[in-house]
DNA sequence: TATGAATGAGTCTTCATTCAT
DNA sequence: CATGAATGAAGACTCATTCAT
């Protein structure tokens, strides 16, 4: 096969430009890393510039405040979690699986959402001041994700919940605070498997319930 | 006429020691007050002391640091809902209501618990680095009452969950989890009574459901 | 004599207010020697605490920002110009001189205002950005002081100049301005006496030509 | 066709010299422009690169640090007032106007100096920490200039003044200030003609007046 | 020569806490 | 016990300048 010099529409990554990535990167991973280990008021941009390998300078050139970082890392952390979502409604509805199935999915993806870096993931959500801007940004994302989950639940006819709009708010909100809770307190409660099995049996109930 | 030394059984209050008391109480609600309203980082111990009356010096009379202030209102806190769930359960003793009025007993008081300063208990909980003593009381708070909960949940036939101390803890977080988040976001999901009385069905399905 | 105890009407500064008295002296004269030395933008905070002899926090204590420590000090200076004007315009009254010997008094008065550390006053009028409220004040109390200038200039009979108001601003203006430049520039230009000379006689030929 | 080496008297200008040129100019107007909107303190060199359309590092090209760019700045400023005074007693001799349509000449030419950026002036004047040289070379302009001017009263025979070189002097300051503040401060003090009535009425008493 | 990412010393300011009175 | 002036470590952030490409 013959190598065509490739025609650029758009211009390529030069290696300045990569290399602006990577330094975006590094910082990124070392403010989740000191956010993560010390808080978000204990966590000083010196010190994640420091961590991140590069002068307290060039932190500046690409984060304007120490809350850019954090607005950063938490619109990372809710783009994860709308991906997951998205993955899972189109799963659920490409397979056909029964309700109890496709609970339990949703269950297992939220565990494994807030399995990482929950402590992160707290400080985050509870301990930033945040823009109002990037709340906003936060309920907007739970109210979408709650209509696309009741789009997905009209297809269950077990679902017998009189009024599915509520049901499915007050299930991811079920899901999103039990899940966020047992990731951040790992080891106490029931052990996992318990937990999600109970959570899934929770939600089943709740929705399949018929009288008001 | 002789004047009995009077016995006393418990120490009387002197004048001084009930100085001191309203002292700590006004440091504790000028403490509230300051961070429910700025909160806790940007609650200075002066601005507490100021709106407490005293001077900063009195402040660290009563109080080692500005954790231990966090601390004191936290167990407050928590202190006001063991009562409320030791009130409860022995209404629902006492009244052998049917379950879904006990739960509605339940989440009502819970709701009202959250009500009261919010904010306040938001920061206590999520935005105070505790220390360790403290996490861990609050932990055990929980499972207390989880203890508490499953041992009424034994009086009610109706309750066929299988593993009721599971049912339990699982019972109690979301109830705490969920009326927290409601009152800390007013105006934001369901309105209060459709939240109280999906809160109720949700539970009331659970722990009634008999299969695995 | 018998010594009755004083009556306060009001309260004598007690030793604390005395000290605190001295701790704003002491900064606001390190303040003076600092940016004296080094300038406005260059004269550190931390170098005028350390210079009255307290603890950087001490500083904030009593002036708010760097700012405040600047428009406290040429407060001061307007201050102190105002009182000169007022004795001297007082002076003249009361001795009824010459119009020279009147002017004579004048530019003295103004010349041995500016003699203290002109530097100082140049920085503060000219390097330090002051808010608009002081610039103001500033511009204010040299209108003030034209028209004390023009009511006291129309005692004098062979001052012909047929619209004293301008007249009178005209002359502020140039004995402040000249007077500043010349101690700003000690040894360079005229020497003191030529200088003081030079300038009375300027404004009395200009106050007393008829034409227009 | 035999190509002469052509003779430079003086080196033509390459299109790289004139590049370099123009690179400068951009620089200096940019400088001046950010100068003049935000203050010397406050005009960065990143700014002033980014308006001259270089990058920061071409910028340090031409000017080895912040200060030289103002003083570049001044020294234009100071050519311009030298040309503008050398223009001003050429006509003065060649006319061979009045002594008062002299001094109007030369009054409208410095407020017409002083008109344009007044603030940028000031900053560069007042407000920028210059090296000694550059400030011995304002005060060497300014004695050139009283020279000039004095050589010119000369001719005046209404000139009266009976120390030419002291009233040179006196006339450069008090023309030289008041027209700066006169534009410093548009709008405060007497209107334009006014103002540039009663200085040209103040040089001409002054210079006139015989008595010592 | 031009570029612009990187540097890091240095600023102002805050605030929990102490201790002499 | 109460007071509140004093402390000073520490933090977020700026900007003139350099230098590898």
């Amino acid at each position: 096969m013959k190598r065509t010099k490739p025609e650029r529409l758009e211009p390529r990554k030069t290696p300045r430009q990569r290399r602006a990535r990577a330094t975006v990167d590094d910082l990124l991973e070392a403010a989740a890393q000191v956010f993560d280990a010390l808080g978000y008021a204990a966590g000083t941009t010196n010190r994640i510039a420091e961590r991140a390998g590069v002068s307290i300078g060039t932190l500046y050139q690409y984060f304007p405040s120490k809350e850019a970082l954090a607005v950063a890392l938490l619109e990372r952390h809710l783009e994860d979690g709308m991906r997951r979502l998205n993955a899972w409604v189109g799963r659920a509805v490409a397979e056909s699986r029964s309700l109890r199935g496709t609970l339990e999915l949703f269950v297992a993806g939220m565990i494994a959402l807030h399995d990482e870096r929950p402590r992160l993931q707290h400080i985050l959500l509870e301990e930033t001041p945040l823009p109002a801007r990037v709340h906003d940004a936060l309920l907007a994302a739970e109210r979408a994700a709650a209509e696309q989950v009741a789009e997905l639940l009209r297809r269950y006819p077990e679902v017998r919940h009189p009024r599915l709009a509520e049901a499915a708010v007050m299930a991811v909100q079920t899901v999103e605070h039990l899940t966020h809770r047992f990731a951040a307190h790992p080891g106490q409660g029931l052990p996992r498997d318990a937990f999600a099995a109970e959570l899934v049996r929770m939600l089943e109930a709740y929705l399949t319930r018929a009288e008001p």
